[in-house]
DNA sequence: GATGAATGAGTGTTCATTCAT
DNA sequence: CATGAATGAACACTCATTCAT
């Protein structure tokens, strides 16, 4: 008997997003990702219930990875700032290096694909900014201002400055990524 | 001809904004346009050649409308900081108070149904606010980045504050508007 | 504007029923019904919701109109034997001249395409036989059994020989229509 | 080679026809044997060359034994109408008993799975009745009608009072056996 | 101009059958 | 032999677009 061969879950996944930017997520076809994946169609139905399930599927797994990749670098033994620095630096990395994964989650979010399993996902990834911001406060170092608008603030931000090298077919700098949080700090800082 | 009759435009253009807003881009089609607006859907193609044309008429309409209305309140003569105060005030009430058109155009970037027409209205919305940071760096009252990170950084941070508010039903309060100006101003003043 | 036509729901429901009796209910399928009907696949969408919809429209409209059918000969005014035999004929007739009717009936019955308002048409159809069947023990003229059973024995009969007589490619002689009465008369009166 | 394992075949027959009594012949499906079987999908295809030829034998193996079961009664040295009696018992009882194994016959006919030669065993059903009622005839005890239409008559009849119980999920009374014997002879008798 | 009936290419999904293990 | 992963033809259904009225 053949087993259930994991690559093909990461060949399905790795041509779903690919399509995805090329094509969007509504001109995603299942037809077109098992040729891309090189798998026959009806394969996909063995490893996915559904086009939704396997959207849902992939939503998941970047969503999680992408949210604990974030907040890798952050130690509470280091000065504050310097953890700051290390998450914002290591946030627009993150988001310019896998922006094809990032791609496919904001269009996942705005689809209506998502069930509220998915979607909650969406809320928890903010539970670490919010914890720092909130340290932050307590150590006098960061505005008194509620923690969603600061972090509503240094993400939009961030996300925005790399969005724009990307669309403009430019490398992330480090330069940028150094104004990027000079701009991202002076703006919450007490 | 008869000239086309512009409620007929006005009722579609309404329809297909609060459909996008109920089902998405992704689930708009013709026939409920033709529904919701209270015309035939044949109706539709004495006014838009085909869907895409519908789409990209609605995009750059509302782009210009909201390019033009963000920067009504640009007045060189005022003190520089309050410029950028009222520029930032009156970009997120427009943000919050037109928040389904917004969503139209950000769907519509995102989707591949925009030509390059349209895609330039983009990239031109952004001319007025790094003529405005120029000046401020003139001034030696904007930090000496490159004008798109800095602007990057003001749209980003106003976008995401805003998102945050629709997306948790909550109202765009004054103080969000002080707090999200007071960080913006930070982030950029030299 | 393009009026629905009448003419299309007959030429789908003719093609069905020949469909039906070439390839059997499981067989059929809706490209097939379109071909047949001579019209556009997509167009059997504007007449009816989907296939299932279609066989119960079917189904309703061919049920009803047998089991008015089946009765119109009945006159209780003419004596209880004769208006049996009236019945039993025009049954078989009926049976035979429209079998692919019939034969399209018996197939959704066994299916499961059919809801329960057609299912219950299947009941409706033998309250005419109970009370004919009632009225022939008031006179005394029928078996005390029940009606059920009585009615059971007379439809069950007539089908069969009806069916035997389609199977082996040979018309409805009237002397089996007699034949068929007097086994159905015996059994049944007192 | 190894011989075919019979307990599996078995195994394939009942879950075929519990399957087919829940979704009809038009739903079945060779996963769904597999699995009610408790043995590997693909396994059915060592069994089986395909899903017509697991029908079809399915179907032979139930035709013969029935036809055999119907028939065990008969014995001509008994008087001829209790012979006729028995047979009606033994025959009701068997069509309610084995239900679910008359309504897989009774599908498989109506669709397109038979081949010929299993609807060749439908026509020689009717040997042992046919004989039967021409040894009557003989004896002056049944009406000179032809024996295809005699015949037709009781099976129609009997089935149709059968139908009837397992539709109004009644059980089948003796009373009910004794009141379709009684109509079934008084309608053959001479 | 205004309409919606008509259309068929395209979509998600199922399922009998094959085949590598 | 036994298995179930793999496959693609076939299906029900959708929808942008056309066109007769």
């Amino acid at each position: 008997m053949k087993l259930k061969d994991p690559d093909k879950i990461k060949a399905i996944h790795a041509a779903t997003l690919q399509l995805v930017s090329e094509v969007g997520l509504a001109g995603l076809n299942m037809n077109a990702i098992g040729k891309k994946a090189g798998i026959g169609m009806g394969t996909l139905y063995v490893y996915f219930k559904s086009k939704e399930e396997l959207i849902n599927a992939l939503y998941r797994e970047l969503k999680l990875k992408h949210t604990s990749l974030i907040y890798h670098t952050v130690d509470m033994s280091l000065p504050y700032k310097l953890n700051m620095q290390l998450l914002v630096e290591n946030y627009m990395k993150n988001r310019f290096k896998y922006f094809q994964e990032h791609l496919f989650i904001e269009q996942s979010v705005l689809s209506h694909f998502l069930d509220s399993t998915s979607l909650q996902l969406e809320v928890d990834a903010y539970a670490g900014i919010y914890a720092l911001l909130k340290e932050g406060q307590r150590q006098l170092l960061v505005k008194d201002f509620p923690v969603e608008i600061l972090a509503a603030q240094m993400v939009g931000g961030a996300n925005e400055i790399v969005a724009d090298a990307i669309r403009k077919n430019k490398k992330l700098s480090s330069n940028s990524i150094q104004y990027a949080f000079e701009m991202c700090w002076d703006s919450i800082q007490r």
